[in-house]
DNA sequence: TGTACATCAGTGAACGCGCGTTCACTGATGTAC
DNA sequence: TGTACATCAGTGAACGCGCGTTCACTGATGTAC
């Protein structure tokens, strides 16, 4: 009857699929998802589903490149709004972890970081594609954070010796645990605390005595 | 033929269903975890099973309240460890992050941690009665990590505001996040890596100047 | 401009498997008298 | 000391449901000539 403002959604079905898959995967982790209800979610049949994706594999492994895309964008454009706001690169970081924690704070429930975490956790039961991609996301994204961090070192001596790869995946790691965290305690914002603790110590790591 | 040490398993049979599924739950998580085979385990009937737990929900209760015994033992454990090492707050704070640090270097794989974020994951699946029992679990962790801060914060004032709450929870998310990077990743040993950074921000944090 | 064919984006019904759960029953052990 | 009964710790078979997947088929659109 009354017919969704068009415009507004993808208009191409499997992105809508996609993006259907990912609220729910969000919501309650990929094993629980069943393809009926995302078909359902986006009114075609079950079997639709089938012509846009071989198995449920390969959902998995659209949902984790989509997020690593997002992730990256994300990250782009953090480290676009930090260089905007300061040229020191240790003031830059600062900022980075605020903006993100910013990020959690706007969108309190559903972050979209626990797609790594359904597939770390039911690893046994995808492929060998799946588990690299999110391997990969990972990386991508401890990459591109340690090369910052680099240039906060070379700029501030750390007050400790310190090792910078395992820090570049701290931030990751308070992501994940801080998503899980939250849902164990029922308190959504307690991971924005969680990035502001992060941002606290890398302040301290790198400040001038 | 070859039956193995009796004397070395419990001999209580639900004790034996708990351990067998406690170990198919931290490999693949509780979803992926079929009566079956917990009961091929054992050497019952899937039958046998129902015999002590009426369903699968109360074998998830009696597996987050053993973790939460678990760690409860385990906190008794490091705190004494540490008092006996040292009489300064600050000095047994450190000590018992690192010794709880050497706890997951010494298990490479399976910390008991991920049944919190299994039943965090898939809460929806779950009634009341295990979403409350993973959370008091979680708080019961907070308090008791939340005194010894207190004890600190009044011996070594902070160099920084902060909040005490959310840094007695940021051990517990960098567990969690740290068994879901390392799970993603593929290297165990990085959350060692990860607690020895906490380690290092609580040291930054009360230190003296 | 009309016809023939191909491709696209699905539908509807069915299949098969696994899994949680139930139920009637059973042998061994404990208890009452 | 023997018998009757109750409880314990299961067994084996079956049920039903949901879910991923398949398959033959279909209407709409595009393309060749």
């Amino acid at each position: 009857m009354n017919t969704q403002k068009a415009e507004a959604r993808p208009t191409d079905t499997r992105e809508r699929i996609l993006a259907a898959a990912h609220e729910a995967v969000v919501a309650k982790g990929f094993d629980a998802t069943s393809i009926d209800e995302i078909a359902a979610a986006v009114e075609i049949s079950r079997a639709g589903f089938f012509y846009h994706f071989p198995d449920k594999n390969a959902l998995a492994l659209a949902l984790i490149e989509r997020h690593a895309a997002f992730e990256d964008r994300l990250m782009t454009e953090l480290m676009e709004r930090s260089a905007d706001l300061s040229d020191d690169p240790l003031q830059r970081l600062l900022i980075m972890v605020r903006l993100y924690a910013d990020k959690f704070a706007a969108m309190p429930e559903g972050y979209p970081g626990c797609i790594v975490a359904s597939a770390a956790y039911q690893d046994r039961l995808f492929d060998a594609g799946v588990k690299a991609a999110n391997r990969n996301a990972v990386l991508a994204w401890r990459t591109r954070l340690r090369a910052l961090l680099e240039e906060v070192a070379a700029a501030y001596p750390p007050r400790e010796p310190v090792d910078l790869t395992a820090l570049a995946d701290m931030m990751n790691t308070i992501v994940e645990g801080g998503l899980v965290m939250s849902r164990a305690l029922g308190e959504p914002q307690m991971i924005v605390g969680q990035m502001l603790l992060l941002r606290q110590y890398l302040k301290l790591l790198f400040s001038p005595r």
